[in-house]
RNA sequence: GGCCCCAUCGUCUAUCGGUUAGGACAUCAGGUUUUCAUCCUGGAAAGCGGGGUUCGACUCCCCGUGGGGUCACCA
């Protein structure tokens, strides 16, 4: 049985390398009917923090990330377990105590434990790069804890990997050159060596690791700037990895299904916000009327809210419209507190000079068409912008697009760019409609 | 610097010896119902260099070059 593990340590937020490291690890564990296992690892007391760990463990969760183990192990809870295994191998003489000064302290004596290398070359297979061979002796004594107590991660990472079955070890590159540390450990112990693949590097536009000065690598900053979990997991999950074929949105249970190692890379790949952006439109597109209406009111402003006509039935018709002009949910928070959607809910203030199409020689021609529109407006349907188009159009043809569409737009939004006046006029019902275009004939005739 | 890993359009990638080197994002041009957005169509855009191996290399090998990772009593 396949096992795989996610042991983030607890001295950060939620990182985005955390999460294709679990996702990688997760996928490879269910599309093999194998466990996910997570592990906190809070050996560094003076980093790790409780509130590090409930984030992690959440944001986890919120994108869908389960576990098999129902409690959470901690490496604070069990010191009494490496112990026993430091003691064993003081007693097999493969580990030694090493009384010296402090480098935590310094001026304190203290005697850590360390690792009697033997010096020797080690080859291990890592599942996406092939055999890696490293010399050991540059390695020296390896410092396996800081006191019987007090394990450092090469000995609990290996003792825990031991002792919770671990077939398969799938984390970032950066830990390549660990590898030979912990299998010495392994060795040591007399423990078997699960299988390795290190995952490809996510980077910065600069080729480098990426990190907090490269901008937002919290998972927290891209919720709260209202990217979708389906998206954030399908965009890491191509970061790195190709399914064989050109698709491209999958969803959590798709990628479980098609996932396969051998479709991993080698190669860093490069955060790519816009690409991203495109990944958490598609998800979006694919939220219910009802889901992508939740999200948007998380979203919209307070002063959206209170404005006059506003009501969740003009919000709903409106929903198309910010569909399609929304990446991430955050946008709306931006283009509704500019105004960008003040249209639906209250009368604009129309300059008068913008009323006048740009082929019109005077402002005065735009009367009569806007009278005329009215007229027509008496016995349109406004049940869809389809059927308000229908009932205008021959007009609107007989007069030309420009000269009648942009007045009666800019009539109902007040507005340089907009959505189409069929569809707003659909927005704000028919009553609001005649009353915005009365307005600007009246603007109009001062 | 030592050790290790890597190398196809600007970016993410397909190709697992024989292709007009394909797709997506971004970009450019044109089109659709006026503006914006959406959508549609089209374009430009890539095998780091040098040696081999082979009838034939983007693909296999070697050497360069370039980039990255790592060198803790952190994880």
């Amino acid at each position: 049985m396949i096992v795989t593990r996610i042991p983030p340590s607890p001295t950060g937020h939620l990182h985005i390398g955390t999460v294709r490291t679990a996702l990688f690890n997760y996928l490879f564990a269910r599309h093999h009917g194998g466990k996910f296992v997570f592990r906190s690892e809070d050996t560094d007391r003076t980093r790790s923090t409780k509130e590090f760990e409930n984030e992690i463990i959440s944001g986890l969760q919120a994108l869908g990330l389960n576990w098999d183990n129902e409690e959470i192990i901690r490496q604070s809870e069990r010191v009494d377990i490496y112990r026993r295994y430091l003691d064993e191998g003081i007693g097999k003489g493969v580990f030694y105590i090493s009384k010296e000064e402090s480098k935590q302290n310094p001026g304190e004596t203290v005697e850590v434990v360390r690792l009697k290398n033997p010096n020797k070359t080690i080859t291990f297979t890592d599942l996406i790069r092939g055999d890696i061979t490293f010399d050991t002796t540059e390695l020296g004594d390896i410092v396996v804890a800081r006191s019987l107590n007090d394990a450092l991660y090469h000995l609990t990472v290996v003792v825990d990997d031991f002792e919770m079955g671990v077939t398969h070890v799938l984390r970032g590159e950066d830990h390549i050159s660990n590898t030979p540390r912990q299998i010495l450990i392994q060795e040591a112990l007399g423990f078997g060596r699960p299988l390795y693949a290190h995952l490809p590097l996510i980077l910065a536009p600069d080729r480098s690791k990426m990190s907090k000065r490269h901008g937002a690598v919290a998972v927290s900053e891209y919720l709260d700037e209202g990217f979708l979990p389906a998206a954030i997991i399908n965009y890491l999950a191509l970061l790195g990895w190709n399914p064989g074929t050109d698709k491209e949105i999958f969803t959590l249970e798709e990628l479980v299904k098609d996932f396969d190692i051998s479709g991993v890379h080698k190669a860093g790949a490069i955060f790519d916000r816009q690409k991203f952006l495109w990944f958490n439109k598609q998800h979006l597109g694919s939220l219910s009327d009802e889901e992508y209406l939740k999200k948007v009111q998380d979203f919209l402003p307070e002063k959206v809210l209170t404005l006059p006509d506003f009501t969740e039935e003009r919000l709903l018709k409106l929903l198309p419209t910010i569909k399609e002009r929304t990446e991430a949910l955050g946008e709306i928070s931006t283009a509704a507190g500019a105004g960008e959607y003040d249209f639906a809910f209250k009368d604009p203030d129309v300059p008068t000079a913008m009323i006048r199409w740009k082929n019109d020689a005077s402002l005065e021609v735009v009367l009569p068409r806007l009278q005329k529109l009215l007229e027509l407006l008496e016995k349109t349907d406004f049940s869809s912008p389809d059927a308000i188009k229908n009932s205008l159009w021959d007009y609107v043809l007989s007069e030309g697009k420009g000269e009648v569409l942009w007045p009666f737009r800019v009539a109902l939004t007040g507005l340089e760019r907009s959505p189409d006046p069929f569809t707003v006029a659909y927005i704000i019902g028919p009553v609001d409609t005649k009353r915005r275009i009365k307005r600007a004939c009246v603007k109009i005739k001062e």
